[in-house]
RNA sequence: GGCGACGUAGCUCAACCGGCUUAGAGCGCUCGGCUCAUAUCCGAGAGGUUCAGGGUUCGAGUCCCUGCGUCGCUACCA
């Protein structure tokens, strides 16, 4: 297992990867990071670990400052709407998070100014002249993806200065001809010196390479985190010539800001000290980064991995302060649309958040994303997909269990769950289907702890057609029957917590704790409200997306 | 171009460091059963030369080589 046995820490920290404050996420970005965690949080809670969730807005950086220009905004206004609109989805997703917070945070700027100061101090920051592309009409220097020509190889009018879309190849800005800035649409971009800093990953390797070797990460994680040792580490710009970010707090850096990615993951630590300062006990953040008595997961996609693997714990090393370092990398692979085509909002395709709002109660979307969470590898959105995990899975499955065992307490018993022995066999099998689920989930496969749960779904229908209560009059497959859904009603929490709230209510156990899996509940009284979740029309969603994507186009 | 990952039943996927001697599961399909339950559930069955070709091994889906296909990364997008 890639993590510390669970008796060894008390306390986790879930670090979600900061969405970015260019636009509204889509569905593959919050199964990516916020949800995930989200999920998580609700496990260790669950489990009794003093748990921890931060992230925030990412709100820097050249992409930003681009949108911005391009809708006409300023980035700080453009900032503003998204993160709005994040804390808004965060409520109507039931996202368990004890601080989202933004870089913009003055807490955070603080932070990373000083932490900067800090590795500097202890020799790990150089610096250096480089020729970076010009435009002369704007006074700004571009990033070279910004640069937009006539593709040298196929032609193409879009090709970008780093490479061109339509055929792939890999650019240099001055292969393009009549090469263009993204920002005026003009020309007259040209190389100009300028000099940048740079955090020396080559001297930090060593120290790098015996932080990998003590976390045995897995997959995706290991394989990037190691190709790049293999490779060997270079020195990494950390300063950009932009004006949105912020200042490089570096003798002769004036007028620069520090890089995106050399700042947004430190938001991990002046989020945790932000909602520390806020509760007025703002020592309290050492708790979570300091010392061993702490588990830090960091659910993400794997486009994150080497900024977290690599880059984030360089910065932490490289403080000498002696940050606890990153223990879990929980990393997604892609949730790609129809067909495996990337999710675009200017092209049309996939579901954004704001959109999957309108079309289904997001407790649906959370168990879909969950339990498809793509964890081996990329996984395809289909409606037919969704209409199994729904419809087949959640609630002809799951959630016809809970309804033909409760209901059969109720006519049959008049509501009170009947008394007697448990069946071993079932009490077996439940011990190990737990087993597995705490297992997946400490392991950051949600998706595996979620399919424990259908199974235990599974085995639950088999057992009670089996005893089949209503020929036999035998209470046994009740007992089991009532025992098993409410098991599974807590184990539900961290997938779909209204959902499971509201079934525990029903069987009288309105505190969801873990303790209540264990409970023999012979002789309590059952409530009859109604908690039974209406399936879905797949063929009248997906109608009904169809149509909000022509009224947009 | 360089590096890497993947390619298993109609579909979506399992199979930890090569080994529970007939490669598993769900969906779909065929047949049967139940009727407590949101037409929900249970059982049985058909269906695969594990992309192709070669090699290592007592033994390979699992390791090596070649080819084909899909995808990702290539450090100034995040």
């Amino acid at each position: 297992m890639d993590i510390k046995n669970r008796r060894d820490t008390s306390r986790i920290l879930i670090c979600s990867a900061w969405p970015y404050g260019s636009g509204i996420p889509h569905l593959g970005n919050l199964i990516g990071c916020l949800l995930s965690g989200g999920a998580l949080t609700r496990y260790y809670r669950l489990r009794g670990y003093e748990t921890l969730h931060v992230s925030g807005t990412d709100a820097h950086g050249t992409r930003i400052e681009y949108e911005a220009a391009r809708t006409g905004v300023s980035p700080a206004k453009l900032v503003e709407q998204v993160h709005s609109q994040i804390l808004e989805i965060i409520k109507t997703f039931d996202i368990a998070i004890d601080n989202y917070t933004t870089t913009e945070s003055p807490v955070h700027k603080e932070f990373v100014v000083d932490i900067y100061r800090k590795m500097d101090a202890n020799g790990y920051i150089t610096t250096a002249e480089e020729e970076r592309v010009y435009c002369t009409i704007c006074n700004r220097f571009l990033a070279d993806r910004l640069i937009i020509g006539r593709c040298p190889k196929c032609g193409s009018e879009r090709a970008k200065g780093n490479q061109c879309d339509a055929c792939g190849v890999m650019l240099e800005p001055e292969e393009l001809s009549d090469a263009k800035c993204s920002f005026c649409g003009k020309g007259m971009v040209v190389r100009k010196r300028t000099r940048h800093w740079y955090l020396d990953l080559e001297k930090l390797s060593p120290k790098l390479r015996q932080y990998i070797a003590s976390r045995n990460f897995r997959g995706n994680v290991k394989l990037f985190a190691g190709q790049m040792l293999e490779d060997g580490l270079r020195p990494r710009a950390i300063t950009r010539d932009l004006e949105w970010g912020i200042p490089a707090p570096f003798v002769g850096a004036e007028g620069k800001v520090i890089y995106v990615w050399a700042e947004a993951a430190l938001g991990y630590l002046s989020a945790t000290i932000e909602h520390f300062r806020n509760q007025g006990e703002e020592e309290q953040w050492r708790k979570f980064w300091f010392g061993d008595d702490v588990k830090q997961v960091y659910p993400q996609a794997k486009d994150n991995i080497p900024f977290h693997a690599i880059i984030f714990p360089a910065q932490l090393i490289a403080s000498g302060e002696g940050y606890h370092l990153p223990d879990q990398i929980a990393a997604s692979e892609y949730l790609n649309w129809i067909g495996g085509e990337r999710f675009s909002k200017s092209e049309g395709k996939g579901i954004y958040v704001d959109e999957a709002i309108k079309l289904l109660d997001p407790e649906y979307w959370r168990f879909y994303l969950l339990y498809d969470r793509p964890e081996t590898h990329d996984v395809n959105f289909s409606w037919a997909e969704l209409d199994r995990v729904i419809n087949g899975i959640l609630i002809d499955n799951i959630s016809n269990l809970i309804n033909r065992v409760l209901s059969f307490i109720e006519r049959n018993y008049d509501g009170i769950v009947p008394s007697g022995k448990l069946d071993p066999k079932v009490a077996e099998r439940l011990k190990v289907g737990i087993m597995e689920y705490g297992r997946a989930m400490e392991a950051g496969s949600i998706a595996a702890a979620a399919r424990v749960v259908a199974s235990l779904a599974v085995f639950g229908n088999e057992y009670f057609q089996q005893k089949r209560p209503w020929q036999t009059n035998d209470p046994q497959g009740v007992i089991a029957g009532f025992h098993l859904v409410k098991a599974i009603a807590v184990l539900l929490q961290p997938f779909v917590p209204r959902f499971s709230t509201a079934i525990l209510t029903r069987m009288g156990a309105s505190q969801g704790t873990w303790d209540e899996i264990n409970i023999i509940a012979g002789g309590r009284k059952i409530s009859s409200e109604s908690f039974l979740l209406a399936k879905i029309d797949v063929a009248e969603l997906e109608r009904r997306y169809n149509e909000m994507k022509n009224q947009v186009g």
